[in-house]
Parts: structure tokens; sequence; C-alpha cells
DNA sequence: CTGAAAGCGCTTACAG
DNA sequence: CTGAAAGCGCTTACAG
């Protein structure tokens, strides 16, 4: 038997800790059954009528004794307790890419706020000892009612696991490799990309590099696919649009060089590393060019920072915030959800919101 | 009764889940008894001795059955759910200041991942109805082991019940109305500021304006005294040298009186709402001045934002990403403590790093 | 060395 | 309208 209730903890002051009332303390000083104050409580979900006068005896005891429920004990009875788990694939809150973190968490925990739902944060290792390998980590995302899976690096054995289980979650973030069945929500990469050299080419512009990244996520993947189908659509050439770059390769003179090829407008993609997207805006200023009377320049995603020259280049935002709260309205109706209805959309994109920017322009003369 | 296993709950795929192997069905399947398996997968703390014969079969059963604790079950049954909380007094996490956030937010994480915690977010509101006075959404924070409180609008009858029931909790920032007990982690905010003083006392600087804003919180009043005994201690003016205001009236007229006066340097405080900053740099830059040249600016705390002109500012920062850090340390130490051992120190100070800026400079001839 | 039993704090049929 | 009882899946004294 555990020693519970009454043990030291040793609050604030040191003083000894009071022990939390419970149901039965209630229950005493109502003088009604541990029961009935459950039912009072619990928002009666049976329906069961109750007098009013037991309620309120019940209500105020409750209140007197500060009494909140133990959500570990109501989850372990019930399936429910009204918290959702927010797993990161990281050692720690990314500190590097704060700006692409912080707004999806502000919009989970809007959302999670407005529906009355606490959040639980985990972090795929604890300290530097463990892995996000440890299966552990993931596995303790249970004692929540659903959970948000939000990082690159994803333990997909756990994960199956949990979908096997039949425990609700959601990726932010589209995921592939997980099948259709996967609940994510994504930011729809492709129609922006697309529609960013779809302005291109109304400017007149026929000869663009499109600079990303050697990475196989998704996002990046997308983004490569808009770009593509946005310049069969315009009649952008596409031989030799796409450079693939991890940054180094991308000099002033690579640069110039594009545009004495006629090359007149350039696009990257932001991503964590800010590789392709640094390495381009740096080989532009090495290269003396201007943007956008000497070329145009645009980035698939936001600019990396508010403070750098490229503050107001042109391209679009990716809607992280809305991708927060509606992965927290999806994980909630996958909690929440009757079996027998209709699921919603597991699989959910949030549109891209353009930015103008300053540094898209008419094409110049093809050469310099 | 509940309808416990195999229920609906509808996992992400809609599948019906299955059902988790526990322990009871181990012990089936090892012929022992669930309290043995017990003994043997879960780290048998209390030094219990097990043939070695059981430990195998045990853990085969749990392997081929792919058992995995009920982290739920486990922590009801354990006293501690190595959980902590982090309550912030508004609606939902500050989108405007973001900046002064998210480093508190990392630290808090990083310290807590390192300890074995998980978090847990609570927000002083939750939707747009209830307002922070609502006395359940502080009590909800019972469900983690201790909680960190973090924001100006303090509910302090809410947290005094806390107290007064020996819950373990810790501010993050100074606080003084709730008495020497009260254990808080905040910025040594007085040093920091005497310092910038200082700074501008060897630099030449004699005649000085602070500006501050209309505000008691304890940082505003410790910046003030530190500026004060700064001041005294380097023989600036400290006649007139205090302006408080709510922004409205620092004009470029009153900063050229200022110059005219014979004042040389500038000093202000960021804030929640960067009022009394953001007049200042408005007006240095209204009254066409030029920061060192024409006049010395410093400001007590990080500059607003990465992005504006002012971003090289002179002054300090703010410790907040340690200020996370120990005030989970301090927090732990407390959930932890054993109540006969010598309690850590209630209430820590965490010294801010000065920032040398571009914005300071010797000072011009008093009158321009 | 192992098992029967109580208990963690709730929820939920079920019986008064 | 209310209470006694079983149960969620574990941990932990305690008794063999």
């Amino acid at each position: 038997m555990v020693s519970g209730r009454g043990g030291g903890g040793g609050g604030p002051g040191g003083r000894t800790a009071q022990a939390r009332p419970r149901q039965s303390d209630i229950a005493r000083a109502a003088g009604v059954s541990q029961t009935t104050v459950s039912l009072v409580l619990g928002g009666n979900k049976a329906g069961v009528v109750l007098a009013e006068d037991t309620k309120r005896r019940v209500l105020e005891a409750a209140e007197s004794l500060g009494y909140a429920p133990d959500p570990v004990a109501t989850r372990l009875a019930s399936a429910r307790n009204d918290m959702l788990g927010l797993f990161t694939f990281s050692a720690t809150f990314p500190t590097e890419v704060a700006h692409s973190y912080y707004p999806v968490l502000v919009g989970v925990e809007e959302e999670a706020a407005a529906l009355g739902q606490d959040l639980i944060l985990f972090t795929g290792s604890s300290g530097a000892a463990s892995r996000a390998a440890d299966p552990a980590a993931v596995r303790r995302v249970r004692v929540a009612d659903g959970c948000l899976f939000f990082g690159r690096h994803v333990p997909t054995e756990q994960i199956e696991r949990l979908a096997r289980d039949g425990y609700p979650f959601v990726y932010i973030g589209r995921r592939d490799e997980l099948g259709e069945r996967v609940p994510y929500v994504g930011a729809d990469y492709v129609p922006a990309s697309a529609e960013v050299v779809r302005r291109l080419a109304d400017l007149g512009h026929r000869r663009v590099r499109y600079v990303r990244e050697n990475d196989d996520a998704p996002a990046s993947a997308d983004r490569e696919r808009g770009v593509l189908a946005g310049a069969r659509e315009c009649g952008i050439d596409t031989d030799g649009l796409v450079v693939r770059t991890d940054g180094s390769d991308i000099t002033a003179e690579r640069v110039r060089a594009w545009r004495a090829e006629g090359v007149t407008a350039l696009v990257t993609e932001e991503t964590d590393t800010a590789a392709a997207l640094s390495a381009l805006t740096g080989a532009v200023e090495a290269a003396g060019l201007d943007c956008p009377r000497d070329v145009s320049l645009a980035v698939l995603g936001d600019p990396p920072a508010s403070g750098s020259a490229f503050a107001h280049i042109s391209g679009f935002t990716v809607p992280r915030r809305e991708m927060g709260r509606r992965a927290v309205r999806l994980l909630v109706e996958l909690v929440t959800g009757d079996p027998g209805l209709p699921a919603p959309p597991l699989q959910q994109l949030v549109p891209c919101e353009p930015v103008p920017g300053r540094t898209i322009g008419p094409a110049p003369s093809p050469a310099p």
C-alpha cells in the first residue's frame, strides 16, 4: 500500500503539504456519498436527476475545500481527461527555429484553450542520455486523451504502435511515409509555390532558377512540384530550373552566370536550416545585384528573420498558427468522435498566404 | 462499471482499437502473479530478490505480448506524476511578447526535460468567457506535482490558497506582494541598471533622463532603483532624472529640449507594451538625432525586435532562458524536497547580461 | 522467493 | 433521488 496523503512534499514555505481534497472529502463534508459527489461534479452525463439541495451542498463543499479533480484518476476511470499532448521530436524546444515553432504553439494553445483542453508538453528525449528512439518517451503521451506530433525526426515505429492501439493523434506537417490514414494538418505548398511562379511569369520572367535544398521532406517535395507546375503552366523554361544545393555551391559567380544566361528571377525555399535561402541571398548581395532591379527574388515560406537585409522578400508565409489551430480541432474530433459518425477529413492542407514583398519586379532585359 | 477494454475510441484510422496487454495478461502467460510481473517490470525499487527463471519468463511474455505499461495507471498508483505545470495569466500565449515569452519557455522546457518532468500548460482563462479571476482555473494546476506561475496579472487570492495548502509553486519574475516566503526566480535588475548608468558616466555623461513607464511592476521599480543608485554613485544629477510616461508625452520637441538643457544620454526600459521604449526611440528619430553621435541611448532589458532601427541598442538582456531553467530546478527541489532537509533559497535573482550595443558613445558637447 | 490484498481517485452500471 | 460496489491498471507493504 502506498503511504498516500498527508505525506511530505514540503510546499513553498517548507510548510507541511496539505493533501489535496478528493471526492470522498467532499462527500464527508456534504453528508453524501462519494458517488453523488462524482455525479454532481462530473457533469452528470448519464442525466441522473439530483436534488437541488444536494447539488448545492456538494458544490459548496467542493468550493470551500478547493477541490480539483485528479485528471490521472479521471482518465484511468473514464478514458478522458481533457488533456491534449504535444510531442516534439527534439531534445528541447527548438531554439534555432523559434520563428517557425512559436506560431504553431500559439495556435495550438489558442485552440486548446478555446476547446477547454489543457496541454501537456512532451519532449522526445529527456536530457542528454536518451535519444528520441526511446520507446518509453513516445509511450508517455498516453496520459493525454490524444496527442499532436511535431518535428522532423519521427520514430515511425512507436507512432505506428499508437495507431494500432487506436490512440488518437495528429501530425503537424504533412507525412507521406505513414500511409493515407495518418491524420495530419499541413501547409498547402503546391498551389502557393505555383502562384509565386505565376506572379513572376506575369511580370515577364521567362528564365528562372529554383534553388532548393537536398532534403526529402514532404514540404520540399511539394514546393518543387508547385514550382514545376507553375512553370509549365506559364511557359517558363523547366530546363535547369531546379537546382539542388546544400548551400556551399551557390556563389556570386554562379548567380552572375545565371544572369548572363538570361535568368531574371531566383526562387528559393525556407527550411529549418535556411541553408539555401541564406546562400542565395548572400550570393545575390555578393554579386552586387539589386532586387528587384537586376533580378527578382522570392522565397517559398517565411523569410528567416525580420532583421535581415531581406526582411521584405517576396513569396508566401506558412500558416503555422492556423495549422496549430486546425490540428487541435482535428485531434479533438478524433478524441470525441462517435465511431458511428462520419470521420472528419484526416489529412488537411491549409492555404499559404501570399506575401507581396519588395523583391519581385518586372523582368529586366534578358542580358545585363 | 466502465466498458473498458477493446471499446471504441476510434483511433486515427477510425479502426477499432486493439486492447493493450496488461500485467495480468503477462502474469497469465508466464504463470506468475500480477504482483510479480509488476516487480519484474517495474524496476524493482524495493530491492526484492527474484528468481532468475521467473524474471526471464516474465520478460519473455512481456516481449511477446508487446507490453507497454500504462502511464496513467502507473501515475495514479505512485504518489508523484512527474508533471510540472506552467500557468500563464493571459488568455493565450502572448503573441505580442513572443520575444520575451519564448525564451522562458525554452528554458523551462529544457530543464524539465533534463529532470525527466513533463510539462502541463495552463492558461488563465479558457476561451473568451472566463477571466483569470476564475478560481477553478488556478485550481486546475494541482494536477501537476508543482506549478510555475508567469505573467503580470496574478490572482493573489487563488495563489495564496495554494500556498496555504502547501502546494509547491514558483513564480517566474520577482514578487513583492506575497511576502518573503513566496518562491520566485527573477532577473537582477538593480545592479544591471546601475551598471548601464555607470557606463554612461564613464563616457562622460553627466545629465541623463530615465524614461520609465507608469507601472508598479517590481521589474520597473527595480530598474529605477538601480538607475538612481548608479547615478548617485557616479555623480550624475538625479534631479529630474526619472521621467514617468505612458508614451504619449515623449515627443521630438521634448527630446530636443532635453538636449538643450544639456542632457546627453537617454535611458528607457523594456516592458510588455514597449510604450516608453517605442515612444522614446520614435521621438529621437523624429528629432533627427543620431545615436550615439548626438545623444546616447540605452534600454534596460532587451530591445523589442531585431528588425527595428534600434536593433543594436545598448543596455542589457534579461536572462529569460536561465530564469526558466532555474525556476524548474527550484520547483523540483520543492516538490521532491525532504521536509527535514534545509530548503533551497526560495527567492533567487539571476544576473542580467550587459549588451554593448551601438547606441552608447562618448558624451557630446553639453549643448549641440 | 512469490502471491493475496489494499489502495491510488475517479466513473459507471446497478440496486435500492 | 442516492448509495454500495466493481473496476480502470498499476504499486507497495505485508504475509506467507
